[in-house]
DNA sequence: CGGTATCCTCATTGATACTG
DNA sequence: CAGTATCAATGAGGATACCG
């Protein structure tokens, strides 16, 4: 019942309907930087992912990780029973994003970063 | 003070900070949807902007129009005095943005759209 | 026309603690 | 190691009404 409100109904047939949904995949604070550490670092189990994100909480990382998991994105894989390991990997649904993501990044190091300081020039 | 934890200090030089930044510019919910219309339709009176957004109210989208305006995405222009009338374009910076928000709405469509609904063709 | 002012609800985050 | 449980705090979003 809660999830009726995902795609609105008056996201009709143009394109920022897609828009508005990517940008809820992407723009729910800790995804992007989840993805970008697993497209780096490729699979990492839990803690390490969160010591690799530094500053998200267990239960916010957990989450997320569900998130992601449910819409596909992310792939979780017992590696081993006892001592319990799992690792978290992008699915090919997952890594499909790093063009946005990418996207994203450039943009944002163009365009956000310098302006924010004006007195030291380009690296 | 409220504004020290926009860009957080763990947001070191890696370039998820330019990721976080972007996606909580376009992650807004309605600012991907704003920037859309306005890339569409050029210059738009609030009104209009409002019925183009269509299911926005007056309060979020004054937020929305005032948040985007001191990011310097989008110009405000008062183009009579009496009555009033407002036009509301994307600067420079907010053009810019399209093929981010492309990007978002490529992926959406490749990849979003289709898996919520197979059974209906492409129109 | 172009907004503000209230007030309210709900989602998201976060800290801390605890478990298998 | 890999989480879940609880509870508090924050804030974004929305409905409605009113103002210059």
């Amino acid at each position: 019942m809660s999830d009726t409100d995902r795609l609105p109904t008056w996201c009709a047939g143009n394109n920022w309907c897609a828009i508005t949904a990517t940008a809820s995949l992407v723009g729910k604070k800790w995804h992007p930087v989840i993805i970008d550490r697993l497209l780096r670092n490729g699979a990492l189990g839990f803690n390490d992912l969160q010591t690799e994100v530094d500053g998200i909480s267990s239960k916010v990382l957990s989450e997320s990780l569900d998130d992601l998991e449910e819409k596909r994105l992310v792939n979780r894989d017992v590696v081993n029973d006892k001592p319990v390991r799992v690792e978290y990997s992008l699915t090919e649904l997952g890594e499909s994003l790093e063009p946005v993501v990418r996207s994203l990044a450039e943009w944002g190091q163009k365009h956000l970063e310098p302006a924010e300081d004006e007195s030291a020039s380009l690296v």
